[in-house]
DNA sequence: TTGATTTTTTATCATTTGTTAATTTTTTTG
DNA sequence: CAAAAAAATTAACAAATGATAAAAAATCAA
């Protein structure tokens, strides 16, 4: 999808505001596992996966843990720091060829000021973010990994895009506990 | 704290916004346990704790789960219903005695597009919001019950005044796992 | 294509957390 | 204050998940 038709799923903007955003946004193409942003940087890109997909990963103790997926038509930011200007231990992998839409965030963020509308618009967007990491929080507090796993296959598509280590991570437990639960599911 | 002075924290907002948002902001008292938003209810009210403490509950197979906490200068809303018009399934409860300073959210949508400054301003408050809960489920995810203990006690001012069986719920454990863990530390 | 590397699965045992029930402690209410 | 109710702790056993190691399967690269 072209991101234009997603934002305007969003909220429509004026003809200024989306010509300001034209002028900002680019494509970029990053092979499989390419590293999009590195760990230790600061956040001042905003993404929108036009096709691929990609993820948010940290390290702890050693290992390599997904924080996050996006697939096509997600946007995927590192929130914590393009929020708040630090630094982050999170870093995007591209999970596969993956073509990006580029928002450079602080070339947006002065656009905020003249193009309301572009303001109004990221808000939405970034609300609809909040709530999906609220939903995603709920079933980290009471579901077994069974269910968190099973509802991650319901709700993603693209799942089998997905190598089990990365979703494993993601779902809070570790391989040898996924491989598992898929044992008894099968 | 009064809330302006908490609201000047995060923006500065220009002397109309200022005025408008005060035309739609009132003081309300809650007492102990009191049902400040129903379960089932729309969200559709932005609450500043000026003083006292509130959570986030739902009933989970029967159990109460306490999803989040809030207490003094604080912003407490059910995102989940705000940012999307729906109901939700979380209700609020005053935890004790708790002065509440009450935003009608309707109200506020509506002053958005006449005073951007306060779009502005409670963008970059629910950013901070989302950000907290980012590094909540962070904790979720590869920390233990014991470690997720540890660190709300280390970050949590007010926490004395949490019964354990909120603070169990909270930390995605049952009442008699937190027991345990307290008798190992102390 | 084939050997090397990476990913996934399986097995075993340890640790954490859950469940249930009984007891103690604290808080509330008449 | 005393009785009742609610909250917190303890104990015993069950279930879920982690850690480590080895084997099998899938993928990658020369």
């Amino acid at each position: 999808m072209n991101p234009f038709d997603f934002f305007d799923t969003v909220y429509m903007v004026n003809a200024e505001a989306k010509q300001a955003l034209q002028e900002i946004i680019r494509e970029k193409v990053y092979s499989k596992n390419e590293i999009v942003q590195e760990i230790g940087s600061r956040c001042r890109t905003i993404y929108f996966v036009k096709s691929g997909g990609a993820r948010i990963f940290y390290y702890k103790d050693g290992n390599d843990i997904t924080e996050h997926f996006a697939f096509e038509n997600d946007i995927i930011v590192r929130a914590e720091s393009l929020f708040t200007g630090n630094p982050t231990s999170k870093g995007i992998q591209a999970i596969d060829e993956t073509v990006m839409m580029v928002i450079d965030s602080e070339k947006l963020f002065q656009l905020y000021d003249k193009h309301h509308d572009l303001e109004r618009l990221f808000r939405l967007i970034f609300e609809k973010e909040y709530v999906n990491t609220l939903k995603r929080m709920e079933s980290f507090q009471f579901k077994s990994a069974k269910e968190r796993y099973l509802e991650l296959l319901d709700t993603t598509d693209f799942i089998q895009k997905i190598p089990l280590k990365y979703i494993a991570s993601y779902l809070g437990i570790t391989q040898v506990s996924l491989s598992r639960i898929r044992a008894v599911i099968d």
